[in-house]
DNA sequence: AATGCTCTATAGCCAAGGCTTCATTTTGAG
DNA sequence: CTCAAAATGAAGCCTTGGCTATAGAGCATT
């Protein structure tokens, strides 16, 4: 019954560390897909962006926006999107783990359409160690 | 090389689905910890829920004043929270989400501090099919 | 019963991330 | 070349969810 009251500073802890990842959630998916784009189609185009994330198109030059005001990309005007080094890094980071969290589900049993979208929101608030925890398991079974 | 290019309509569908549980895992949190106050200490004051949240006091009203437009909870002025049905309901199926979140990144080997941090923002966003997934797992390793 | 302390509400600010509408630039068809 | 269509940028609106500062209500201790 009478458990110990957690202390309310730790508690708030794990919230604090959700809304800050909830911050950076949107620069990881918009620069995985300014690179996917750019892989695709040879260029990342603010519309194909747009259409691409589910917004509409201002929507998607504002988020460019703030990628630039990170330093995460660059964009000539009417001419499309370019990722910075660091932007690179972060999309191929952002990928690796993408992967990692729907092939983890997929080993649970989760069917594939299910895990693509539970995965989208899901990998965003997946630290390095249950990164690094997934790929134990996902390599101990082959 | 070539893969067929993914229907942008499609793809915009994961981000549109992650953005709407985004909007709930707000409410999800605040009524899952409404519920714990009140289990605890008998009653759910403002500025037990703001410490536990790790927010300032006027931004836990001002989510509780969502929690009434939403029909999720009451409250009497200078008295306290109280959640309606539908409230206690989501939040009896949020902390169950949770427990099994937890004990999923414990059994796959993540250390159980990471495991709590990271099951806080990955919760929202496991649907019906994958918690039933990771409870399957989880009974079929006792 | 008074009065001070604590708790809550209110007001007002900001940034992010949606949206629509409209202006301007590019592009490409004829 | 021209000029209309398409793409992009710019402006301005809304909601959410943070914050600080301050006023007011409730409570407890004398
Ligand atoms: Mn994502
Ligand atoms: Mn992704
Ligand atoms: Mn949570
Ligand atoms: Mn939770």
């Amino acid at each position: 019954m009478t458990d110990t009251p957690p202390r309310p500073e730790d508690q708030a802890d794990r919230f604090t560390r959700a809304r800050e990842v909830q911050a950076v959630a949107l620069l990881e998916d918009y620069v995985e897909m300014i690179g996917d784009l750019i892989a695709e189609m040879g260029e990342a185009r603010v519309a194909d962006l747009a259409a691409r994330m589910g917004v509409a198109q201002p929507t998607a030059t504002k988020a460019i926006a703030r990628l630039k005001r990170e330093g995460l990309a660059t964009a000539r005007p009417y001419r499309g999107v370019f990722l910075t080094e660091a932007g690179a890094a972060l999309a191929e980071r952002v990928r690796a783990r993408h992967r990692v969290v729907v092939e983890l589900l997929i080993a649970l049993g989760v069917p594939e359409k299910v895990a693509e979208l539970d995965a989208e929101g899901i990998e965003h608030h997946v630290s390095d160690a249950s990164l690094a925890a997934f790929e134990a398991f996902l390599r101990a079974r082959g």
